[in-house]
DNA sequence: GCCGAACCGTAACGTACGGTACGCCCTTCG
DNA sequence: CGAAGGGCGTACCGTACGTTACGGTTCGGC
């Protein structure tokens, strides 16, 4: 839907002293939110700002820049579909969701989220289509070949696999990414993350699971660990 | 959760005059985005900068003014559960499924929750408080006494009602609000809101209605029209 | 008709910040 | 060892914008 241009491969020409500077910076940026300034920028990251305009150009490229390599820090870890059962599907999706959940409501993603939002308004807007392709684009790029799995297995349902992302998504996500991105105080404990992501896991199944065989709801002891992904 | 200190009566002391120059400022902010100059509207509203802050004490309170405003513009329904039926419930979550997604589709919430958010960063979260109070959880107290009703006539079955809400705002809203506010350009017809509407609800019923007795799909003839709210 | 209040239009002020220029240090290489 | 260049620190410039001040106009009340 949104651009296959800026599919990006970035963070190729960094280096490590490009990379600590867009590190600094985005440390600078959550905890300053957008009212972030070069000259704060360049005193956090010990350089100067001829520097920053040297290597991004001008304010939004640098934020580009460091959406960009928070982006490239975020690893896909590929899920093959082999000797799939209910079991091993029911726990990639609990844990797709587990780190999902995590995401959004990390610090870096909040306010990465805003200032991205802020900016969508005024006619820029690489900083969202660039946040949109490394989130929630992403994400149903990694999930949508576990749902296919799934069927092809037997074990899901479904015509339209973008269809049935969005509903797992919403299940996932329900008011969570927009509260915290409007500064609800929202306490999301590994605990409680962990929870929601059964719940939302089980609540998909129920909607999107084959209905051949007697198919009992899952004990949360089916469900094993998550790793987050940053 | 967040504050009950802010429920806005507001719109009280509002001379008609105040309320055309909020209306010029919101349509303003709705082209510019958060770029929203004190002189700008002055000049929109055909009043000088004096008024505005005379009125409004500084930009932030003219942009509390401004969503307050819009807030109160948003009158509830009340919605009573006498003679409840399978039904009349389902069109009645229809009709909230509808007429949620066309708020968060509007040019208007998409531009009132972008500076909300853009200001969540930095410490003045009125904005962000105002929007979701009259956003997020005025839907919730609106919803729950239907689900509530739902429950008491046998048709819903849940322990948590704040739960089962949340579960629904997630069938309905899904990716959309996220990926409008990014600048994603998601086209959303009249008719598609319609489908979505009724899918959601389907959804949120196969996975919280009542399992007492065979309850086959509903026919999409079975929906009814939908109210906008604004 | 006169007075004061409210309000319009605009000029002016102060500041914050994006962007640029320059001097100096330190490393590297001829 | 001297020249060059990359990069740090800082001073500086221009501008946009929030905020204030002021002169002129309209309007209701006496």
């Amino acid at each position: 839907m949104l651009q296959a241009s800026v599919d990006i491969d970035t963070s190729e020409a960094l280096t490590e002293r490009q990379k600590a500077v867009l590190d600094a910076a985005l440390r600078l940026l959550v905890e300053e939110g957008d009212q972030l300034t070069m000259t704060a920028v360049a005193r956090r990251a010990s350089c100067s700002k001829e520097t920053l305009y040297k290597w991004f150009g001008d304010r939004d490229g640098l934020l580009t820049a460091i959406v960009q390599w928070q982006a490239s820090k975020v690893r896909v870890v590929p899920v093959d579909g082999k000797g799939l059962t209910l079991a091993s599907l029911t726990v990639s999706l609990a844990r797709f969701a587990s780190d999902w959940l995590k995401v959004i409501s990390s610090d870096t993603s909040i306010a990465l989220n805003r200032v991205a939002i802020g900016r969508a308004g005024s006619g820029n807007d690489d900083l969202g289509a660039i946040v949109l392709e490394n989130g929630r684009f992403a994400l149903a790029r990694r999930l949508k070949p576990v749902l296919e799995a799934g069927r092809q297995a037997g074990l899901l349902e479904f015509t339209d696999a973008e269809a049935a992302f969005r509903t797992f998504f919403g299940l996932v996500a329900r008011d969570v990414q927009i509260r915290l991105l409007l500064g609800d105080q929202l306490k999301l404990t590994d605990a409680a993350i962990g929870g929601d992501a059964v719940r939302a896991t089980q609540q998909f199944l129920a909607l999107y699971g084959a209905k051949t065989g007697p198919q009992g709801p899952l004990e949360p002891d089916d469900f094993r660990s998550s790793r987050p992904e940053i």
